[in-house]
DNA sequence: GTAGGGTTAG
């Protein structure tokens, strides 16, 4: 034995008149206990001679053990059994079970197996109710493996201690291997009891199985435990959680007897499947059948009310918990906070947590804390969450993924740090929640490694993830992402698909690849999810292939308001306003809700196609019929719309305007236009604007110098390079893609580098020839370098588009359309000349710039030469 | 009773 301690023990009894009495009450920890007192049996009987009622016979120590346990007062129980270790008398089966069952209870591995070692000379382990006493302490004291070895070493078996077994796996969370043990014990001929059935149905719940659920219920009714309650109202549970609600009706109506769980489990139900009118339903012959509503009830039923938005039910549901006397109850309280904060009462809800009379308790104060962030109260949840810390409060993985969602660079650091010192950050929901709060910030490399640092990934961090891919048009590692998720067993769901087809939409993705990933969602039967659907309509149309998105859209058995908008959209970007127009109508005929996004999709469709009047008639109509405030982004299709169409003083109009300073998307849109319309002055104006908002913006210094050049002014174009040159800022160069056999190629203007460049070249200069005798003129006014009208002809006749088209007419057969993907918007030069490819070739030519679609054929453009 | 991921815009 330690030195230190017994010197410190000595103390004590030079010091007291019962040192030990003292020592063991007040200042004891068990585990020190476990690591002293068994071994030092002077103490034990100094400290036995405390008992008030000393039992004699091993009949009375094991009664007095019993309701120690029982009372759960574990230190007195375990000094009562060193002292019979002590004494004359021999523990029999009842005094072993008896104390591991203690150890079980005090979850103390250490000491179990100490107590453990010290009774194997008595050779009772084989006893079957202190062997399955053991696999019980062992389980749950997370030896499992030590559990398991009892198990198997146990000479007789019983269904108590099967149930032991599989209880424990549970518990463990090691949820596969219940089902299994479970057959097997039945194979050995074991019956299973209400018990085991409960456990093994608690573990399905956990699991989330539903074929296997079945077989249990049918095992139920096979055995009849009709009068285990708990069978009943686990089964309630199990169907609940998979989704059954009918037959988890089924089970609640047949049951002639019910307790408070069966009528909080079926409230429960409803509330986890949103049937909220269910829920009303139940609480009221909960009512009528005289069972008294619990703190649960209160909770689940206001539940309920929030998620239908109706204030004045969680006013009535509140009257009623406080009229059953719930009126400090923490949970109701918690409950009823965010119900107020759900209907946007967050003057009541905090008034009700200022108010909470019981203390808060992590659970109120992250309540609260989200209460603010889904009402926009970033900073204001920022500074709940600082004053809990202050109060000693310590957040759990709810209020870390919580307070997360506020993306502030330095915060999201600070709480990098915090969550790292916490031991949260490998848990599923913290690292979720920090993963996309560095997706959002544009820092994909952290984002991945704090993906890779989650211990058990669960769905929604793997579609996390891959939303990040999406949103940096990482296409290829979405893609792999998603096989690797396949491969660990990850079942994907409906938002795995969205994710993922989103990133099959960026233009640099293989066209096949979205294609793929639709049919993989068919196969798995979740293409009609309204968000697949609405993602695949995107992803067509941005892929360029707006016949597949209005396939989609037309095949849709039921649509929401994005799937209109996404429809809206698709064709607006292909400049199809007639269409986009469309489908607008038919959406108003419908009576479809419409939103502020619905307005950017029908005004853009009008931009595009030069529908001024009209453009100004949907506004209008925003604002008056359907009351949207118009945002930034609406002013900037407006003025758009304008300046397109050369009315850029209408524009500048409307800038002024507007009840918010402009911002950079305003200037840089009135500075195209001022470009197109060679006019300086708005240009210069435009220009200065932007690059005083976003000085690191290459687009504001080209698009200023191309202006410059395009009216001869050479001399302000050098100026504007230099000042590019001094801030080093540097001109984005103009890409082309063309996939031909799913291989991705990019060409930049000049390009020498593809291996069929020869080739290349000498189709660009026989279709110079084709096209001249076809009536082409270069026109050399997109050329912004100061040199002789023939070299501008060969600049422009190598712009990358131009390669790009060459290649997919040398590299595909004639029926294939060439699609070619540009980063920067196509010039004029590049347009006329691929209008007219496409009458010499007889092809069909699909160009996306930066800006929308220009579909090609026999020698015109889906824009009407409007873009 | 509290939490994280998804679809529409330019």
């Amino acid at each position: 034995m330690n030195m230190k301690l017994n010197s410190s023990l000595t103390t004590l009894t030079n010091t007291s008149k019962n040192p030990f009495f003292r020592f063991i009450h007040y200042s004891i920890s068990l585990k020190f206990i476990s690591n002293t007192v068994l071994c030092v049996p002077h103490i034990a009987h100094n400290l036995f001679d405390k008992i008030p009622h000393r039992p004699t016979t091993l009949k009375e120590h094991n009664q007095l053990l019993f309701s120690y346990s029982r009372d759960k007062q574990t230190k007195e129980a375990l000094n009562l059994f060193v002292s019979l270790l002590h004494s004359s008398l021999q523990p029999d089966e009842s005094t072993l079970s008896c104390v591991f069952n203690i150890c079980a209870g005090s979850l103390d591995g250490k000491l179990g197996r100490q107590v453990h070692c010290q009774c194997v000379k008595f050779g009772l382990v084989d006893h079957v109710s202190v062997g399955t006493s053991l696999v019980d302490m062992y389980m749950k004291t997370e030896n499992v493996n030590d559990g398991r070895r009892v198990f198997d070493e146990m000479g007789e078996r019983n269904v108590v201690s099967w149930t032991s077994l599989l209880a424990g796996y549970s518990w463990n969370g090691l949820y596969g291997y219940v089902w299994e043990l479970f057959c097997q014990m039945q194979y050995e001929g074991v019956l299973p009891n209400r018990y085991t059935v409960s456990t093994v149905i608690a573990a399905l719940v956990n699991e989330g199985v539903v074929g296997i659920g079945l077989q249990v219920h049918a095992m139920v009714v096979k055995h009849g435990f009709e009068e285990a309650i708990p069978v009943f109202n686990s089964l309630i549970s199990l169907y609940s959680r998979l989704g059954m609600l009918r037959d988890a009706r089924d089970v609640f109506d047949k049951m002639e007897i019910r307790d408070w769980v069966t009528w909080n489990s079926m409230i429960a139900g409803y509330v986890r499947n949103g049937q909220d009118l269910e829920v009303f339903e139940i609480f009221n012959k909960m009512q009528l059948a005289g069972v008294k509503p619990t703190h649960m009830t209160f909770a689940s039923v206001i539940k309920s009310c929030a998620s239908l938005r109706e204030l004045a039910l969680v006013k009535l549901m509140q009257c009623k918990a406080l009229k059953s006397g719930f009126t400090t109850d923490q949970i109701v309280i918690t409950a009823l906070m965010v119900a107020l904060s759900k209907c946007k009462e967050m003057d009541d809800a905090l008034s009700l947590f200022s108010l909470m009379e019981e203390g808060k308790n992590v659970v109120s104060w992250t309540a609260m804390i989200s209460g603010c962030l889904q009402n926009g109260g970033n900073d204001q949840a920022v500074n709940l969450f600082s004053q809990m810390r202050r109060e000693g409060v310590k957040p759990n993985h709810f209020t870390y993924s919580a307070i997360l969602t506020v993306h502030y660079p330095v915060f999201v650091s600070e709480m990098h740090a915090e969550v790292i010192k916490t031991n949260y950050e490998r848990s599923s929901s913290v690292g979720t929640a920090l993963l996309d709060a560095y997706v959002k910030l544009g820092n994909t490399i952290d984002a991945v490694k704090v993906f890779e640092i989650i211990e058990a990934k669960d769905l929604m961090a793997w579609s996390a993830m891959l939303a990040g891919y999406a949103q940096t048009g990482e296409t290829e590692e979405a893609a792999k992402l998603f096989h690797q998720l396949i491969k660990e067993g990850i079942k994907p769901n409906e938002f795995t698909f969205s994710s993922v087809i989103n990133a099959c939409a960026s233009p640099t993705a293989a066209a096949e690849q979205g294609k793929q990933f639709h049919a993989y969602a068919i196969k798995m039967r979740l293409n009609n999810a309204l968000c697949v659907s609405s993602a695949l309509v995107t992803m067509y149309a941005k892929r360029g292939n707006i016949d597949s998105a209005h396939e989609v859209f037309k095949r849709q058995k039921e649509r929401d308001l994005v799937s209109w908008n996404s429809m809206i959209s698709g064709y607006s970007q292909h400049g199809q306003a007639k269409k986009a127009l469309e489908v607008f109508d038919e959406m108003q005929k419908r009576n479809m809700d419409v939103d502020a996004v619905t307005f950017i999709g029908v005004i853009t469709a009008c931009t595009h196609a030069g529908l001024v009047e009209k453009g100004q008639k949907y506004f209008n109509s925003m604002i008056n019929d359907h009351h949207i405030n118009p945002t930034m982004k609406h002013y900037s299709c407006m003025i758009d719309l304008y300046s397109r169409a050369g009315m850029l003083e209408k524009a500048m109009g409307i800038i002024n305007e507007m009840p918010f300073p402009p911002g950079a998307t305003v200037w840089r849109t009135l500075l195209g236009a001022a470009r197109v319309h060679r006019n300086v002055e708005l240009g210069e104006l435009a220009a200065e604007k932007l690059i005083s908002l976003q000085p690191e913006d290459s687009a504001a210094y080209v698009l200023l110098s191309n202006m410059y050049a395009a009216a001869g002014n050479w001399q302000e174009r050098t100026n504007v390079r230099k000042l590019m040159d001094k801030r080093k800022v540097k001109k984005e160069p103009g890409y082309s893609w063309i996939e031909v056999k799913n291989k991705t190629y990019s060409f930049l203007a000049g390009d020498l580098t593809h291996p069929l460049s020869n080739q290349i070249y000498s189709k660009l200069s026989e279709l110079s020839i084709r096209l001249k005798d076809a009536g082409y003129q270069p026109d050399t006014k997109n050329v912004f370098h100061d040199i002789e009208d023939e070299q501008k002809e060969t600049i422009l006749s190598h712009h990358s588009e131009r390669l790009a088209i060459a290649f997919g007419l040398i590299a595909t057969p004639p029926e294939i359309p060439i699609q070619i993907v540009k980063n920067l918007r196509v010039c004029g030069d590049c347009h006329n000349f691929t209008k007219l490819v496409s009458l010499v070739e007889q092809r069909y030519i699909v160009v996306r710039d930066s800006n929308r679609f220009h579909h090609f054929k026999d020698g015109l453009c889906s824009c009407g030469d409007y873009w």
